[in-house]
DNA sequence: GATCTTATATTTGTATGAGTATATCCGGAC
DNA sequence: GTCCGGATATACTCATACAAATATAAGATC
């Protein structure tokens, strides 16, 4: 048990050809308005047939990036319809160069989020939770973060916290707050060659849950933040 | 111009299927772990070919919803796995027996992010945005909170207000806190006969972003969540 | 001349059947 | 008992044909 089997999983083509177009559409390659043109030709030029393209298609439907519709054709609609907050639209974003202000919103919506999911953690975790943020803390130490290993563990501990808020609707956001977290590390260690160890902020974010100090949760994850979002800042103005 | 043209587009078979499976999936006819049969087996019991069933079950996929491998079937994911905040997941919800466990959480999510989302507002807000906020408020005076109109003017103000935000992972979910204001009336209405006028507390939000005092909002917003939850109280337990 | 109605052409949507690839399961060898 | 390998069920892909719907343009009506 425990053995990290990551056997890469052929990818079929369907969703290879939804994540193909979905990052080319984040990625402004196409804009709001634009037409694909039909599926014959498309599919054509990829060498798939309609089938799969097709399914690609209703799944970019079903996160709001298109529509279609007979002889009108197929087109990626007005960006205020895109569920942006979609794992998998997440993770294509992340894939392309990410939009600055897009990440800063993100960052502020982390700040809304985090703070009040510490402070209920604080009140309703289990000691399996407490476990798996002890793991995360560990891992993040153990192999810091500037490997892949310890940004799981620090994108762990955050999810850790969602969780144990006991609120489904929050927990379900743990993707999308782990995309932020794993950005705002991504900028950080860019910026700078040796940066700030994030650890002591994470044990007192911590230590205020197991000791079920709703507030004292509450208030040093939001200095988490504030720290983490100094570290980012520069680079992203 | 203005004309509301509702012409009710037939819905297309994927769409339909998607919709039944959705549902049934989320009122718990089907359970995280059960395997749906084969293919062929349902496409030709819903009378259907596996073309457009195919499509459904990749739509489901893509929330979350299922996994589908060759051999192994296609089965229910485990809960946590749902994109629980999807626009569509949460209509296919409302469309059964709402869990009540889930309302709750979703309405503490409201508690999160709205008065945030106001305090935004207060600062970033434009004239536009100021004018869709009265148009709601003046809806929902004049149709009432018992009506459809009502019911869709008071969405259209919370929704205004995370726009007015200026920041788009809140805006992405104003459709799922429009759902949980649905929710909120919905118990409101069952409950009494004559509720309570909301629109007070919402006029002094108002006034608040108008007056871009970002702590009044803020507080306004919370004070208003606050007399709805009360309402909702009994209905809930 | 403007507006409603009617064709028509284009595009997506659905049907069907064959064939491929992949993962599970089971049996046998070590 | 563990590991390896083949049989088998299942989703996945392909190819083609047909149906439905809708935007556009042509025509009829006022």
């Amino acid at each position: 048990m425990g053995k990290a089997k990551d056997q890469p999983r052929p990818q079929r083509i369907h969703q290879a050809i939804a994540t193909k177009l979905g990052t080319a559409i984040l990625a402004g390659s196409y804009l709001p308005g634009d037409s694909l043109d039909g599926e014959i030709e498309q599919s054509l030029a990829m060498g798939v047939s309609r089938t799969p393209y097709r399914e690609a298609i209703r799944i970019l439907v079903s996160k709001g990036l298109l529509e279609s519709r007979p002889k009108a054709g197929t087109h990626v609609t007005p960006r205020h319809r895109w569920n942006l907050l979609d794992p998998d639209i997440l993770a294509w974003m992340f894939m392309g160069q990410p939009d600055k202000h897009f990440i800063r919103d993100l960052f502020e919506l982390r700040g809304i989020l985090e703070p009040a999911a510490a402070a209920f953690a604080a009140e309703r975790r289990s000691e399996a939770h407490l476990d798996t943020m002890r793991d995360g803390l560990s891992g993040m130490k153990e192999h810091g973060l500037a490997s892949q290993a310890g940004q799981e563990a620090d994108r762990q501990f955050h999810r850790a916290i969602l969780e144990a808020s006991a609120n489904e609707a929050l927990a379900s956001l743990s993707s999308s707050v782990g995309a932020a977290v794993q950005w705002t590390t991504h900028f950080k260690q860019r910026a700078s060659k040796s940066p700030r160890d994030p650890l002591p902020e994470h044990v007192a974010v911590f230590t205020a849950i197991a000791d079920a100090d709703a507030e004292a949760a509450r208030s040093a994850m939001s200095n988490l933040l504030h720290l983490a979002f100094e570290d980012m800042a520069e680079a992203l103005r």
